[in-house]
DNA sequence: ACAACTGGACAGTAACACTATCCAATATTG
DNA sequence: CAATATTGGATAGTGTTACTGTCCAGTTGT
């Protein structure tokens, strides 16, 4: 197919087909003569990832092209491919951040993470910006999250593929990023059910006790 | 304190401070003559409160004025706290999103949502992403991430004070914002751990069963 | 008196993700 | 074969967002 037609499978104006091949998005279709390519279906496909990518996971340009580059030029340990999904998303690497309280919190769950991880410090910036936000957070609801996360992860690491590298990288990069949303919006429903099954119709003048709503909060499960 | 202290007390430019109150975000100071105002602590308060905001949580000042603005004015009922703190990061309303997945999960799982909550756009749309990023997901380990996701809000309810609407209101609020970042950065931690355990080192032309994952990464709990 | 500072208005800037215009070379059509 | 359309590449422009710089009248401190 031609690029019109390309644009025409999308929905992507022809105009940013070109921006993503100028950025290094997309790759070039295979050229039929000096001043025409053709595309075929793994463009299609690649241009549905950036959209999703940009517009559901709101990663910049940038870090898009990380994503691609990489599904690209794969590493070659399965161990690795969990890491570049994460690589894509690290923050700039931040010093002036306080990393004891993230550094106390690995050491307590005991997870075998690099010091150097970005997620480490990504970790570390994100419960900076809660105390400076002035949420305080307990060690134990903090035990809690990291439970919920691990939970979480081990289904991420049993749903690799395991056929075919590029399959596992796609699924780890792609995934890892797009799963976020989700994981967020099922976070921000169970607190609406949560809170509808503790509070239900609660003025705020009336106080509930935490066991309470530990109470009924249980009864969900 | 005047302006000029107050932005020496937070590290942000007098204009920035004075485009915040520009747009709405800080509330004016007390007026001392007809040209001058101070500021006090709860000023300091809410300057680190947007700066957390817009550069932890990546909210738009049209979003982070949502958020102050609830918090100048809190909802009566304790459920409308986390709803509140819910409709600050809504999405805009697609009418174009396929729903139908979405909502077979809520009814699977049973949860007491509204049926035009927010959240339930925004899972509708985070799973359509997902599909147009080629990840498929089944409904298992859906069930499992939704299982996650309720561990957290259980801890988010129970963690919400109940002295007084005001501390409520902003727990719910912030801390549903700020907190996401940090399950994000536990996911990706956890994710690393259980890889490592899981492929130590294995190269990506070994292949790893299933079972074989699922019963390293039980161990790991 | 007089420089320094205050807060408000308004225009300017930088980054980002496109988007529109132009162009020479090639394809298509009558 | 001539006229027209289309292609891909280069380049410049647009709209949005979050600030940032400049100016100014009024007020404050010395």
């Amino acid at each position: 197919m031609r690029m019109s037609e390309l644009s025409g499978a999308t929905g992507i104006p022809v105009a940013t087909v070109k921006f993503y091949l100028r950025e290094g998005l997309l790759p070039a279709g295979t050229p039929i003569s000096a001043t025409s390519a053709v595309y075929d279906g793994t463009h299609v496909e690649r241009l549905r990832l950036i959209r999703a990518l940009i517009e559901g996971a709101a990663l910049s340009i940038a870090q898009v092209r990380r994503v691609t580059q990489t599904l690209d030029n794969p590493p070659d340990t399965w161990h690795g491919m969990l890491g570049t999904a994460q690589s894509v998303l690290c923050g700039p690497a931040d010093e002036g951040v306080e990393t004891a309280p993230a550094d106390a919190l690995l050491r307590r769950l005991g997870w075998a993470v690099g010091e150097c991880s970005p997620a480490r410090a990504d970790l570390a910036r994100a419960l900076a910006r809660l105390d400076a936000g002035g949420i305080s957070v307990s060690p134990q609801d903090l035990d809690g999250y990291a439970a919920s996360a691990q939970a979480a992860a081990v289904i991420d690491v049993a749903a690799l593929p395991t056929d075919t590298p590029e399959a596992a990288l796609r699924r780890a990069v792609v995934g890892t990023v797009l799963l976020d949303n989700v994981l967020i919006a099922l976070r921000r429903l169970a607190q609406e059910d949560v809170s509808a099954r503790t509070f239900a119709g609660r003025r705020t003048s009336g106080a509930a006790t935490g066991a309470a709503i530990a109470e009924t909060s249980r009864s969900t499960g």
